[in-house]
Formats: structure tokens, sequence, C-alpha cells
RNA sequence: GGGUGCGUAGCUCAGGGGUAGAGCGUUGCCUUCACACGGCAGAAGUCGUUGGUUCAAUUCCAACCGCACCCACCA
């Protein structure tokens, strides 16, 4: 093996290459005798690079996904890219940009067929860069959202929803982005906290009516105020709304006012839903620009007039004077020409929240159009069960709030899109408007035919639909659902293999976006919940907790990570922070000290190689001997059933597993055991053959236990280190996991407690060696009166304790040196130090100990002198807290036999 | 307005009704033949505040104070 563990990419990418070379990531295919086990990979967009919440998503997809082969599943992990519609779309055009291309001189044809090269070409990237984070996915099953298979699939589940009344077309409005020129849902929307004008505008009543002085702020003298953030909005106003209740206008409800400006003449009407506090109280309605009053006008049977083109520029329903203003220019021009009329009573600022578009960054308009939408009503009920009755679990479960917050006050899901790149709506409009849904163009024909008794011309609709639309299928969609068109879905050999899923991993952003309408589009056309768990892991923060943001140039690039720090190292980090339902900050220091792990079980290998120490797929934990053996397998079983425990679907503590094996390679592994059972593989014999023989086996079940988490550094140490030489030619990717069930026990309850009782003296020792500034290189003698047993137990870990502690056992000592007494367990002996010993500072140390000692004595009767306690505490507890007061006696009276040795020596000096 | 989460060591964070934990940092000692990306030993915390439940609260409950986030509304 070498000096030192090489994690490049290029080393990193021989490993990967062999792994997929030999097929170690498909799945079966077929029913193969396993039970099949399927995670879907939350498709990135073909646009993406990998960030650090893919890697993490991905990575702990990947422990699970190798976990699950290794304890024997068929396991298909599915990849796979999102066609990301708009994303793409707008990348695609500013690279047309680039090249001197404008959009509007491209057929719909050619832009798409400019988009299907740059996809060929570019986007792969992200699915290259899954690959160096070692992920393990089906790569022959992978799919895209826009692949012919997907593509029927959609068709199908369109279709289906229409006929069954879910899709419609509608006039309503919606969120409208006027950069991008599309309609968008309503998860889109960003609202972001803006400074803005609040203005107070006159409205001139008409027929001289002179009712309303009664408050200052509403109706004055010969006109009505209302307040408004978008004044440029006035021109599409066709009515005034007031509360009914409220006094201030109970006068002029059903009057007459004068929109300034539009010169238009509107009613004065009464609704319930305006809030008298808010503003004036008087809230002017524009129809065609504001949900609200979308609302109120519907029901006050007002007309719609629209004022703003696609790009919310004014258009030719306002004054000449003011067409095709901006919004801002707008906006600006309505103040100044109401202001120099006087209509202007007060323009003060205000934060409040405007709608902004989630790609484009601008300002949302709400603009009446004709759109597609979904009913998604009865789905989400489907949904909200599945969830409450468990068939599907959210973890954390706090989220099952959130959850069923959303679904039970769900709108209708605008579908359609004005872009060009994605799923183009299948439907086509006869001339006289009728729609035709069908999934072909042919088929429309006979369609039409049939239903006009003639051929008639069609026009296919010119909307897409919204990328999640197809996302949503994802789960069977990927799996051959709806792909043949004359047989029934569910023949289709993987979907009826590997469907439902088990799992999914993903962040809880796009709970709504996609996780809960998978959960809808699979209960509606499956009949089953696409999966089991839904694991939701939090967000990853700057080191400062900020949310990481391009404009804010924090973003933490994981490739760069992985060429600094090795694959793994990032990885175990990611685990390890995973904790449910909170955020994670990535500190660049944490992964360094993963990478020292890394190294640190590279020399773990190293050393057991060149102790000469061979696994032997004969040797049988039961038979071994030796105590520290015995005590390293006991302790091995448990991390083997925690980790197998933390593991599970429904449990998904990462960050518990990774803690376990960390502490166990370094701390138990390395630290301990190795250092317990040097002294063996230095000597010779039977001792030295089974410690040769039972580490290489302990280390093979950590090993493939640490597989998941570091599979690049494992997997070369399996096939470099000579430990394995028994297993030339496998993958340990492919290895059977170490279960705890794979080690079978003697009775070796005293051999462990025997190994604890060790550890705990040699910590002693040390730790008074330390703190008395012996030197490390000084053998301490050691010797005193005590019974066979102990004597026994001494004589057997003499060469341990000479080691690890620097202590030489003699059953008697008549040399130099100021001996004391030492009997931290339950060993009574002497400890020769050496002469250089400051005695005085060991004094006041024993001072401060006793004293230490003394309070825990008290704190401990005081407690058991309560009655109360000794009634109600259980009595493992009353126990323990005897225990303690009996150790924290024992405690003091050697204290003051060290300290009548102090004294002694002090006396004789 | 509705909802969720978080205040624990200098920093970043686990934990959880009964001796307070890790990593990094820090202090002392050790370049001993796996590893200085290392070893050994240590220092360091009123577990946000105030009440309540309990024999026992850092942990459960309530209120409060701070800090995030999600949904809705915003004339």
């Amino acid at each position: 093996m070498d000096k030192r563990y090489d994690f490049s990419a290029e080393a990193e990418r021989t490993l990967y290459d062999d792994w997929e070379k030999r097929g170690a990531f498909q799945c079966a295919g077929h029913c193969d005798g396993k039970d099949s086990y399927t995670l879907m990979m939350p498709p990135p967009n073909v646009t993406g690079r990998l960030h650090i919440g893919h890697a993490l998503d991905n990575t702990l997809q990947d422990i699970l996904v190798r976990l699950r082969r290794q304890q024997g599943y068929d396991c298909l992990w599915l990849p796979g890219t999102d066609h990301a519609g708009i994303a793409t779309q707008l990348l695609v055009s500013r690279h047309l940009a680039e090249q001197g291309v404008a959009l509007e001189q491209l057929s719909r044809e050619e832009f798409l067929a400019h988009t299907w090269r740059w996809k060929e070409q570019y986007g792969n990237i992200i699915l290259q860069q899954l690959r160096r984070l070692g992920a393990s996915c089906d790569w022959q099953r992978a799919r895209f959202t826009m692949d012919e298979g997907l593509s029927r699939a959609v068709r199908r589940a369109f279709l289906t929803l229409y006929d069954q009344g879910l899709i419609y077309r509608d006039e309503r409005l919606v969120n409208w982005d006027p950069q991008l020129q599309t309609a968008i849902s309503d998860l889109e929307v960003r609202q972001q906290e803006k400074q803005g004008q609040l203005c107070l505008i006159d409205y001139p009543l008409q027929n001289g009516q002179q009712e309303g002085q009664q408050e200052g702020q509403g109706a004055r003298g010969r006109s009505i105020t209302i307040a408004t953030m978008r004044p440029e909005t006035l021109f599409g106003d066709l009515a005034v709304a007031v509360h009914p209740a409220d006094e201030r206008y109970r006068a002029l409800q059903g009057k007459r006012c004068l929109v300034p400006l539009a010169e238009r003449e509107v009613a004065i009407i009464a609704d319930e839903r305006v809030q008298r506090e808010q503003g004036t109280g008087a809230l002017k309605i524009t129809p065609a620009h504001d949900f609200l009053d979308f609302e109120i006008g519907k029901q006050h049977g007002l007309p719609l007039l629209s004022i703003f083109d696609a790009q919310a520029r004014l258009n030719d329903e306002v004054p000449a004077a003011y067409r095709g203003l901006s919004r801002e220019q707008a906006r600006a021009r309505v103040l100044a020409d109401l202001k120099s009329r006087g209509l202007l009573r007060e323009v003060r600022m205000e934060t409040h929240s405007v709608p902004h578009g989630e790609r484009s960054g601008v300002a949302l308009e709400p603009r009446l159009t004709k759109q597609w939408f979904m009913n998604t009503e009865g789905l989400a009920r489907g949904a909200l069960e599945a969830v409450r009755k468990g068939e599907t679990t959210l973890l954390p479960q706090t989220w099952i709030n959130t959850w069923r917050q959303w679904l039970e006050n769900i709108q209708p899901w605008c579908i359609s899109r004005q872009l060009w790149w994605g799923h183009r709506i299948p439907v086509w409009y006869a001339p006289d408007g009728e729609q035709i849904a069908a999934r072909n163009e042919k088929e429309a024909m006979q369609k039409a035919e049939t239903k006009f008794g003639k051929k008639v011309a069609l026009v296919q609709e010119e909307d897409v639909l919204d990328t999640w639309f197809s996302s949503a299928l994802w789960p069977f969609s990927t799996l051959g659902w709806g792909n043949e068109e004359a047989r029934e879905a569910d023949e289709a050999p993987l979907f009826r293999r590997y469907f439902p899923t088990q799992l999914l991993v993903t962040g809880f952003d796009i709970l709504f976006f996609w996780v809960a309408r998978m959960v809808m589009m699979s209960l509606h056309f499956t009949k089953r919940v696409p999966f089991r768990i839904v694991y939701l892991h939090a967000l990853i923060r700057d080191t400062q907790g900020r949310k990481m943001s391009k404009s804010l140039g924090n973003v933490v690039d994981p490739i760069a990570l992985m060429d600094r720090y090795g694959c793994d190292a990032l990885r175990f980090t990611l685990a390890s922070q995973a904790v449910p339902g909170r955020d994670l900050r990535l500190s660049e220091k944490r992964i360094e000290g993963n990478r020292n792990f890394v190294t640190k079980l590279w020399n773990a290998a190293r050393f057991l190689e060149m102790q000469h120490c061979r696994y032997d797929e004969n040797f049988r934990t039961n038979e071994v001997e030796g105590a520290v053996h015995r005590w390293m397998l006991t302790r091995l079983h448990k991390l083997a059933a925690g980790v197998e425990e933390d593991l599970k679907d429904e449990v998904c503590l990462f960050h518990e597993a990774a803690s376990k094996l960390y502490h166990f390679l370094w701390g138990v592994f390395c630290d301990e055991y190795l250092e317990m059972i040097k002294p063996a593989l230095g000597g010779e014999g039977r001792e030295r053959e089974e410690a040769r023989v039972a580490s290489a086996w302990i280390f093979y079940g950590v090993v493939r236990l640490l597989h998941p988490f570091v599979p690049f550094v494992t997997e070369r140490i399996f096939r470099e280190c000579k430990v394995f030489d028994s297993c030339k030619g496998r993958l340990l990717m492919t290895e059977k996991t170490l279960q705890a069930n794979d080690i079978t026990f003697g009775d070796w309850n005293a051999d462990v407690e025997e190994v604890a009782w060790v550890l705990g003296l040699m910590n002693k020792i040390r730790s008074w060696r330390s703190e008395l500034g012996v030197s490390p290189q000084a053998t301490v003698p050691w010797f005193g009166e005590v019974g066979d047993n102990t004597k026994r137990k001494l004589e057997r870990w003499e060469d341990v304790l000479r080691a690890m502690a620097g202590v030489e056992w003699r059953s008697r000592y008549a040399g130099r040196g100021t001996a004391l007494t030492f009997d931290g367990l339950d060993v009574d002996t002497k400890l020769v130090l050496s002469e250089e010993i400051d005695i005085n500072t060991f004094k006041a140390m024993i001072r401060k100990k006793m004293q230490d000692w003394k309070k825990t004595k008290q704190s401990s009767s005081m407690k058991l002198d309560n009655v109360k306690f000794k009634n109600n505490a259980p009595h493992e507890i009353w126990k323990a807290e005897e225990d303690k007061l009996t150790n924290a006696q024992s405690q003091i009276d050697w204290l003051s036999r060290i300290e009548e040795d102090i004294e002694k020596i002090l006396k004789e000096s």
C-alpha cells in the first residue's frame, strides 16, 4: 500500500469506472429471488451544475442504496434529468443571442432543434459530476423528462385528466411574468419586501353630491379618497368598494364617482371583503389586475378591462398620452398629473411585499389570459389521506402540519406555460374553437372527423406544460408506465418490479412543487403511493448561516471541495451533518477533519498489512480466546446493530450512524484495540496468530460498514491492502455487509468487563503520570500486595500495561524512588515515581481532588437522605447513587493515604 | 394573521427526566518502528429568561425574550 492515500479525482475515477464497468450499479431488471429496493433520484435540471445541495441529496441516497445492496436487495437507483422549461429556454436563448441569433428570427421548430442540440452537448455535465460524487446509480436506466417514453406518459396523464374533467381551459387571472412573458404557478411566486408609495387619491363624486363629510380621512367634500400602491392601474378601475357597515361611507353606497385621468364614471359598491382599517377604507376595484378585485368584480357583475400588454406596458385601453409606458413610467406620469389636478391628497412611503418571478426576478403582474388549469382538490384529499394513514411517512414528521396546511387550501394549478421548450399540450382546435384532445395529430384528425362528420383543419395548442407536470409522473413514467400505447401500463416489466419505490430523498423546498404532486398523480394513476418514506433534508447554509446564493457569492462548489479533500471526506461530512429538520452550515474545517479520518482509516489498514494480519473467511468468532478480541467483537456487534438501526428507511439518522462509525474506527479500533494487541502482534505463537486473524476479520467488518459513507477509500483498501489478499478480484461494494448476527458469542461477559477494567486502570495511570509530569519514556515500577485474582489479571495484562501506561509490575521492589499508594480501581498497590516530582505541586493537586470528591460525597448523601427520593426513584437510580457515594468515600480514603505518604516524604527530606 | 424550527464549551453543532457530549480551536507533554492529516493528558458550559409538573428538569409543560424559515394577506 502507498504510504499516503491518494484521493485525487483520477484515483477515484479509476475505482468508479471499475464499479461501473463491472455492472455493480445495475439492477437485475427482473425478479431474481431478491427483494427489490427502488430510489428515484430527484432529476436535476439539464442546465444544472452540481451544487452542494445536490451533493447532500445524492450522498444520502447513495449511502442508503449502497447499504441496501450490501444487505442483499436488488436495488434500482434511477437517475435522470429534468428538461426545466423556463431555465433551459432562457439559457439557450442567451446562448443563441451570443452567437447573434435573436429568438424572433427563429421558428418554434428551429428553436427546438437548437435546444436539443444544446442538450446533447451540455446537458449531461451534471451527470458526470454525480459520478465524481460516487453516486452508484443505474446509468443504463437514466431518463430525461422529454424522452419519448416519458412524453407518452405525459400525454396519457393529460388526456386521462382531461377526459375526467380535471384539466380545463379557462380565462382567469394568473401570475404573469412580463419578462418571460408566460404564466407561472402560485408556487413560483416569491414575495419581496419593498418600499413603495402609498397614494391617497381623490375620486370626485358625481351629480354634485355633498354627503360624507363626517370623517376627515374618507370622503371629503365632493370626493371619495381611495388608497393605492399601484396608481397606474387606475385606468382599469371599474368601481370603488367600501365595507357595507362602514359609517363613513354609508351615504355614498350606490352613488357614483369619477376615476380621474381615465375620466370614467364608476359605482361605489359595498362588499364585506373590504377591510375598513386598511388604507382609507375605500378600495379601488381593478378586476383585471388584482386577485381580490377580480373576485369582487365577478360578484358585482363588473366587466374585465385589461390595460397592460404582455410586457406590462399600458395598452390601447388607456388615454393616448399614457400608451406604451412601462409600469414605472406610468406611475410617475399618473402621480404628476393627479398632483397638478389637485387630486393627489397624500403620498407616504410604506413597505409592502411585491410578488416577483422566481426565475426572472421581475415584479409579476396579475394578468387575464386563457390558461390551462388542473383541478387538484380531489387529488389533494387523497394525498392528505395517504399521509394521515401512514402509507407514506414524512421524515421528520413535523412536516405533516405543513403538508396538511397546503393540501387543505390547494388552488387550481395553472399548468400551461407560454414557452416552446417542454411538453406541448396535446389539444387541437377546430376552426370553431372546439377542443380536441388527442395523443397525436393523426388521432386528433380522426376524432375531429368523427365529430364533425368531415375533415377539418386543426391547429395545435401553442402552450407547453409546466415542467412540474412531467416531474410529478417521474416515479412511474420512468419505469415504463404509459409507454405501451395499446396495453395496460402495469404490464411494463420495470414498473411491475420496481414500483412503488421505497424512499424519496429530497429537500423540503420542493415539498409542494414536487413531492405532493407526485403523491397526487401516483394515487390517481396507479392507485398506490409512489414511495413509503419521504426523507426531507435541510438546507445547506454558509458558515455564517446565510442561504447560499449567486448574488451573495457564498456558493460553495462541491467539486472544488472534493479536489481539495477527496470525495469521501465531503460525503462523510455531509452525512454526519445531516440532522433531520435542521439546516446545516458547512465548514471547511469539518471536511478537513474528515479528510483526516479517511487518512486514519488508510493508516490503520497499512498497519494491519505490515503486521501480517490476513483476512480468513474460515475464522469463527465464537472460537476466539483472547479477551481483547472478545471485547472488540462485542463492540463491533453493537456497532453493526446500531448502524443498521440508524439507517433503516423509517429512521434515516445518518448523523448518528456516521458518528458511531467515526468513534468506533478512531477511538475504539485504533486507539484502544490496535494499541492493546500490539504486544501480541509483536510476540509469537498462538496469541500472535489469533491477533493477526481476529484483527483482520474485525477490520473487514468495519470497512464494510464504512463503505456506504466512504466508498472510495474502503474499496481501495479492499483492493490494495494485503490484509484482503484472499479476496482478490472481488469488489467491496458487492460484498455482503456485516450484520450483527454474523458475530456469534460465547459467554464473554467476564472478558469484556476485564478489558474495560484494564482500560480504566490505564487511563488512571496515564492521567496521574501526565499531571505529575513523569517523563513519557520512563517505565515506572509498580508493586504491592494484591489478591490472587487481581494478581492474575495484572500478570495477564502486564505487556499491555507496560506498552500503554508505561508501568512495570513487580511483585517486590526495593529500588530507589518515591513509592505512592495507587488504588484507583481495585488495585491496592504502590507506584514508584521518579524523584524529580515537585512534591508541593503534587500536594496541591491532591488537595484539589480531595475537595472535588468531598463535594460529590456531600451531594450524594443529601440525595440519599431524602426519604422521597428513596420512595419514588427507581431502584437502579437509587443503587447508582449509593455506588457513587461509596466510590467517593473510597477515593477520599485513598487520597488521604496519599496525603500520608506525602507527609512522610516531606518529613524525611 | 396561521404554522414550523432554533437559543448547550471560544466557534460549529449533537444529545436528552438521574455524573454535560463531539469536531475544530486552545493548554501541557511526546517527532516511540500505521498515522504530526498523529499520540497522551488537560482546561473550558448557571444547557436563552422566568415560572410550573416531578423525589429529580438542561431535557417535559407554560409564558416571555431573541433568531431563522414556511404559508396567507397587504388598499
